[in-house]
DNA sequence: GCCAACGTTGGC
DNA sequence: GCCAACGTTGGC
């Protein structure tokens, strides 16, 4: 089982629209990077859990922990001529893009900010590629080791 | 709004 | 295959 941290920006989606969603689950679309393109589709199997992060808001961090339920399968959104994702070069049958769907497992108390994160970027969680320098990745790996660390500092 | 960092595109 | 131009991300 592997651990992974997906980033999205509470303003198009957040942890509580996940919350309010049919069976507290969605598919994850609209990832449009091959790098985490890849980590959606040969990586993320059933049972995997993965950081929700909220990115490009007042207060970017963690907030919650959601669970893989369907390993991947085609982004319906890149076949959708109205959809902001539509990609020409996606088809249902060779699709471009993939999506899993996740559940949310719980809510943090409180947002794990990416400034409290930063506290230990240069110790225990300087492997993160989440606090190396430049990152904009939207879905990264996470060791075990820094799964636990981040979570004991809930 | 600024800007650094980085991925993608397209001409050659 | 190179690389400049461009677009996007995301913290601040």
């Amino acid at each position: 089982m592997s651990y992974w941290l997906l980033k999205s920006e509470p303003a198009g989606f957040s942890i509580d629209d996940l919350a309010r969603s049919p069976g507290r689950t969605t598919a994850w679309d609209g990832v449009r990077n091959f790098q985490a393109r890849n980590f959606i589709r040969d990586g993320m199997k059933i049972g995997d859990l993965a950081f929700f992060y909220h990115s490009s808001c007042a207060e970017p961090g963690i907030a919650g922990i959601v669970k893989i339920m369907r390993t991947a399968y085609g982004d319906a959104t890149a076949l959708d001529r109205a959809s902001e994702h539509f990609d020409a070069r996606s088809s249902s049958d060779e699709p471009i893009w993939y999506v899993v769907d996740v559940r949310l497992e719980r809510k943090l108390a409180r947002v794990l900010t990416l400034e409290k994160l930063k506290q230990h970027a240069a110790s225990s969680l300087s492997s993160l590629p989440l606090l190396k320098r430049g990152n904009r990745l939207s879905v990264m790996p996470v060791t075990k080791h820094d799964w636990d660390f981040i979570l004991a500092l809930e």
